[in-house]
DNA sequence: ACCTGAACACCGTTCAAGT
DNA sequence: ACCTGAACACCGTTCAAGT
């Protein structure tokens, strides 16, 4: 059997996507790809690295340029819900990649006109944290209850995406004044 | 040889202060006790269970009624930042067991003036998330300069203090208005 | 060049059997 | 009541040997 780089980080994704993150184990990866365990590492340093190609698909679909804070950080919070433990894998990456996240980037243009480099950097890494923060609760949370571990009731879409603009207004409405 | 609870605990509080989150095992944890791994399920329903008592742990200078939110927040973080790992282990347990993260409950209280009781909610969540949000790329990112996989010189002290309070006013300006 | 087989050094958890 | 011994079902990673 052969693999490439190329379908192992489309495997890799996939597992995220629909398992969730405790699949995704190196071991299971290569069976799904009917390949052993050690043949992974001839396309792949190691699972640090392959996470950050992974998390930089996940933010794949978040606009290059943003049209204004506010749906930015929509749309970071929508791009990581659309895989499961998306917000846990981004925050575990953005601390050693930085560059794989494009959003802080993308936000800190957005503030440059308001603000001098430091403080733009500082704002956009302040809806970064809030988005990631209230992201990876929210599927946490969501992870628990498909476990069994937690039975609360998940709060309706409609509810979450309230109490998320709330924040994100109250953010935004901070840094213009 | 015996363990009792109470031990258990303090030892996975020290193993995780000290060593941090990849050390804190539980076969590690029972061999530091002198114990067999088993042992500790006598006492300690799994992992999770301990790790939601340790979250307490690290919470626990957490002043149980803070003067106002912005000192609040530095207070969080301060706790935060004493244990190896603490903001990630408080967030990984805030999801599971919100009742065990008494800040939340002491910055409600702090906004039930200003607000109503959802809204306060959602203000008491948005400064946590923030704060976990910012303390956990602190100290992943010292993680990764201690294992030698990023050699970045972390921030100074002065400077994160900065960011992290450009963070927090931008937020508390915003609840403000 | 790329993969297999097999190992190394780990995990969390369970449970019969011992004391 | 509490612990041991031993197992089960996993991990990430390395590397000689094969093709």
């Amino acid at each position: 059997m052969k693999v490439t780089r190329a379908q192992i980080v489309d495997g890799a994704y996939e597992l995220l996507r629909e398992r969730g993150l405790s699949s995704l184990s190196m071991r299971r990866l290569a069976q799904d790809l009917g390949v052993q365990p050690g043949a992974l590492y001839y396309h792949v340093a190691n699972k640090q690295e392959l996470l950050a190609v992974v998390a930089a698909r996940v933010l794949a679909d978040f606009p290059a340029s943003p049209a204004d804070p506010r749906s930015a950080a929509q749309d970071l919070r929508a791009a990581l819900l659309r895989v499961r433990d998306g917000a846990e894998v981004v925050s575990f990456v953005q601390a050693y990649r930085p560059d794989v996240l494009t959003p802080t980037g993308a936000l800190n243009r957005l503030f440059t006109d308001r603000f001098g480099p430091r403080q733009a950097e500082w704002a956009a890494r302040t809806i970064v944290h809030y988005v990631l923060g209230f992201v990876a609760e929210e599927q946490n949370r969501a992870e628990l209850v498909r476990a069994g571990i937690v039975d609360v009731e998940p709060a309706h879409e409609r509810e979450s995406a309230e109490a998320f603009l709330f924040g994100v207004d109250a953010i935004l409405t901070g840094l213009a004044g």
